[in-house]
DNA sequence: TTTACGGCTGTTATAAGATAACATTATTGA
DNA sequence: TCAATAATGTTATCTTATAACAGCCGTAAA
């Protein structure tokens, strides 16, 4: 049972995860930097809401926690902020659970490709490209030209199959 | 360009899609009867809609579609025959569209994985065992433990890219 | 044959997820 | 400063899915 190549999302809750946050924040607040998008109060609190945990949030509990924040606030709100967040690259929708993670880059510039833990919700990416590779195997055998890919795996992580 | 392994699905429209309708109503005809499952009219009436194409469906225009042939139906009658469907296999969801595609059996005892052309929105299964291998052998590297697998390849299919 | 049971369907209501359309406010750059 | 653009506020609505309970229907034991 290997654990160096450990995803921190499936590393103990020991791990320091204002860490996590802060460097997702960071990362950020630099990508919007760099290319001329406006970092905004919302967002970035969306942003901030999303990273609370490795697990995927919904839209629907960041506009309960928005609300309770600042009165008022209504479903566009959110789904601006997760639209910007989704485009910039900063998170993640996570379609067989219609909700959304913060993107670790562990992806570099391929596709994103998630293991779900269905004990502990926590969500990792898969870094390597052998994956993508097969699948742009298969698809070439057909003539087939990718724009995107969506790839959701679930099972039980390494720490909560060991109990 | 390969043509040979194409998928029916991204061959013309010219294949005559009345074969595929009757087979994979066989099929789930053979498959109720083997396992003691009750093959009701609804349930086959929503499978021979969903196979009416090669593109996926979504449970509300099967709604409007069973509603004009029989007035008054409402969404548990659509949801419940795609749920028996679902879990007999015989119906796969695409998560990323919320929608359903009839299953070509092309993925034998494994999980499905979809080619989607962004263009004529046409599904085919990849068959081979390469996409898994690669996926099992990421997820071992992290001591996880797959139950089901997601898979979505958004694109363009051959047919479409060449004219 | 009758009756009891379990599985299926009907029906009403509502939950959950997402967007349209237009008004208003904040930034930015001329 | 002021106009243009981008972002947010606000209301309404649309799409997708399920809960809860009532009634039906075929099967099989009495």
């Amino acid at each position: 049972m290997s654990t160096d190549a450990l995803p921190i999302a499936f590393t103990s809750h020991a791990h320091d995860h204002k860490d996590c946050v802060r460097e997702a924040l960071a990362r950020a607040e630099e990508h919007c930097h760099r290319h001329g998008l406006r970092f905004t109060r919302i967002r970035r609190r969306v942003l901030e809401l999303i990273w609370q945990s490795h697990t995927p949030t919904k839209a629907y509990d960041l506009l309960d926690r928005i609300r309770e924040e600042r009165g008022g606030a209504a479903p566009p709100t959110v789904y601006r902020a997760l639209d910007f967040l989704l485009d910039a690259g900063l998170v993640h929708r996570i379609e067989s659970l219609n909700a959304f993670v913060g993107c670790d880059a562990a992806h570099g510039d391929r596709y994103p490709k998630f293991l779900i833990c269905r004990h502990c919700h926590a969500v990792a990416e898969i870094a390597g490209p052998a994956v993508d590779r097969a699948i742009a195997n298969e698809a070439r055998k057909v003539g087939f030209t990718i724009d995107r890919e969506t790839i959701e795996i679930r099972g039980l992580c390494q720490r909560c199959a060991a109990g």
